[in-house]
DNA sequence: GCGACAG
DNA sequence: ATCTTGTCGC
């Protein structure tokens, strides 16, 4: 029993932007913003790639499952799809969620957490794609966002590597701006599903590899760039 | 009406 | 997101 058996269409397919923001609304009510999560084995990471220019239109996903706690990357799955819709800010769920569920399917021993490129609650309907993801599969997830969709760091953040600082929406606190490398932009950290903003800080944290990113996320991007690039010029 | 705007 | 080599700085 893994996940959900069957989510409706109108989650990952809606007619156009005005639906999609209501489906993000609805959404956003099934975000279970505490823990709700057991041991973590599997640390898994996710990110999409996509080409500028490409005449299809196609994302690369790729999600990836590191052991805990060495951080080795135990299993990669990835997959290829048609977005739906363009980039539009606020609605990225909806162009690259299709594609990550069918890494997801591939993947044999499913992760236990999920770390997202990309925001969890800290959205304007509170269901950027980590939250969005995580109900999807009702899987717990983290939003890991390499810069601000709404909302400021207040107050302002420190400049040591390992600081952090609330991210401020509308009087509320919507994440944590983490500066994980000194002189290094930081990251935004928000609750996506089944997790306490506490422990998705916590375990950012012991994601890292040295890099700005932690390893999760990190290896996902170099896979899905990876799947990029070989399906690039493939079948004739 | 004028900016802002994850990836 | 992606296009891209070297270069400045810890």
């Amino acid at each position: 029993m893994t996940g959900r058996p069957a989510v409706p269409a109108e989650w990952l397919d809606p007619s156009d932007p005005a639906a999609a923001r209501r489906v993000q609304a609805a959404l956003a009510e099934r975000v279970v913003r505490e823990d709700a999560l057991g041991e973590v084995r599997l640390l898994g990471g996710v990110d999409v790639s996509n080409n500028r220019f490409d005449p299809e239109g196609r994302v690369f996903a790729a999600v990836v499952a590191l052991s805990v706690p060495d951080l080795r990357v135990a299993e990669t799955a990835g997959a290829a799809a048609r977005a739906a819709m363009p980039y539009i800010p606020g609605l990225l769920g909806f162009r690259e969620i299709p594609a990550l569920l069918a890494a997801w399917g591939k993947l044999g021993a499913k992760p236990d957490l999920l770390l997202v490129d990309g925001h969890g609650v800290a959205h304007p309907r509170g269901l950027g794609i980590a939250a969005h993801l995580g109900v999807v599969l009702d899987v717990p997830s983290v939003g890991v966002a390499k810069s601000v969709l709404v909302g400021a760091e207040d107050p302002p953040l420190a400049d040591e590597a390992g600081a952090e600082t609330p991210l401020v929406w509308r009087g509320e606190r919507i994440g944590t701006a983490l500066r994980t490398r000194r002189r290094a932009n930081p990251l935004y950290v928000s609750v996506g599903h089944r997790v306490s903003l506490e422990t998705a800080v916590a375990w950012v944290r012991r994601a890292a590899g040295g890099y700005r990113l932690p390893e999760p996320t990190r290896q996902a991007h170099l896979a899905a760039n990876a799947l990029r690039v070989a399906e690039a010029g493939a079948p004739r």
